[in-house]
DNA sequence: ACCTGAACACCGTTCAAGT
DNA sequence: ACCTGAACACCGTTCAAGT
């Protein structure tokens, strides 16, 4: 019979990259207590003496991403100053969005977290400064965020698209029968899927219609700019 | 001894709206089938006589909110051609709102649903109506659709507001005490703060943000309009 | 200091049974 | 057809106890 196992001894951090890894693999709803304590080869109870409760795993999540993306936009070096502040704020938003792209799971996270939590307001301390740097007035930055809203950190909420599977003959024969009683946004599917036939890209190019949206906001801001 | 009360019988409308009711009083926690059933003088096994499981409430409320809001805005007469698609689209949504704001539990409920719902998606086909006849190509009405987000419904799910509650010097001081790490972020609340000195109103102005950020996107929309 | 077992108060849901 | 009671498999969390 050999020893028992000098198990890694528990931390506050193994436990928060043991609950992110979690998330990865199986999903929000796999993130339980107990589920945690499984991979980290413990009891749920054992997490208790690391956090304080659930909510404080979540809180610790968002801490540890939020530093991940500091860490990358800190070593972005684009100049800022006046007319620059769009490309600096475009490359630090797609830059802290390649992380979110990582983790499907995290909007929900962020979303539902209403404490401030410092790195995240070190993200925002970092918009701000490039926005002062624009020439915004304090006031237009405190709109600004608002306008920017999640985006400011990389993700938006998708709330309906139509999946991200390939364009089935099915599904567009599914659109093509809502032509009486929704006319309007059958024509614009059917139009954009044979506008789009390539059909391993599906419905939406999520990244391009981030882009897109970024941008109306940037070049909407840029015209208010002092 | 009086025969037992011939109680309401149950039906899908009624535990539908018994279940916004729940949410209203005491947030989405407080929604669970037991409590939805006691709301209703029932057993919280009778309702899976008329719903299938939890998810089919949040799909009925989001099926039920969003036909109050097909109604209203339904109602309203205003034209959309050319020019005048902004202020028919900007009433549209600011009249969603107005359903939104009654329960401010719902984002989360509706950024919760994947799947198709058919009133939501009845509202979106005014959406592209109303962009249609401003002259938008229904591929320019894909992407408008997703620049809007969930605002084309009336709601942002915001990120990190303040908190509702007034400016108190308390807050003030704890956003001097980080004007060493948090430079940009404290001199943007602190001046914000002072030029609104109304403590009753609280930090931010949620509709004027909201309609600030609407307008920047819709401004954008009409400029790419052909 | 760090971890655990047993137990509690909740969930959503199934299923056989009542009227 | 409509509703219920008992029971199941799960939660997060407390607390006293182990090493």
């Amino acid at each position: 019979m050999k020893p028992t196992e000098p198990r890694l001894p528990l931390t506050r951090e193994r436990v928060l990259h043991a609950a992110i890894q979690v998330a990865d693999e199986g999903g929000l709803a796999a993130l339980t207590m107990r589920r945690l304590a499984d991979v980290l080869g413990a009891e749920a109870m054992s997490l208790y003496y690391h956090v304080a409760n659930k909510d404080e795993v979540f809180d610790g999540i968002v801490e540890v991403i939020a530093t991940e993306i500091n860490d990358l936009v800190d070593k972005i070096d684009l100049p800022a100053e006046g007319p620059a502040w769009k490309a600096a704020m475009r490359q630090r938003i797609l830059t802290a969005r390649e992380v979110f792209l990582r983790h499907p799971w995290l909007p929900k996270v962020f979303e539902s977290r209403t404490g401030a939590n410092f790195a995240v307001l070190r993200y925002n301390d970092g918009v701000i400064r490039i926005l002062r740097a624009g020439g915004f007035t304090n006031d237009q930055c405190h709109h600004a965020m608002h306008a920017l809203g999640s985006r400011a950190m990389g993700f938006v909420q998708e709330l309906f698209t139509p999946g991200p599977g390939p364009v089935t003959p099915e599904a567009l024969d599914g659109i093509r029968a809502m032509s009486d009683t929704l006319p309007h946004l059958a024509g614009m599917l059917l139009e954009v899927a044979h506008d789009e036939p390539d059909a391993t890209v599906g419905w939406c190019d999520d990244q391009a219609e981030f882009e897109f949206g970024l941008d109306i906001l940037l070049d909407g801001l840029d015209r208010l700019r002092p």
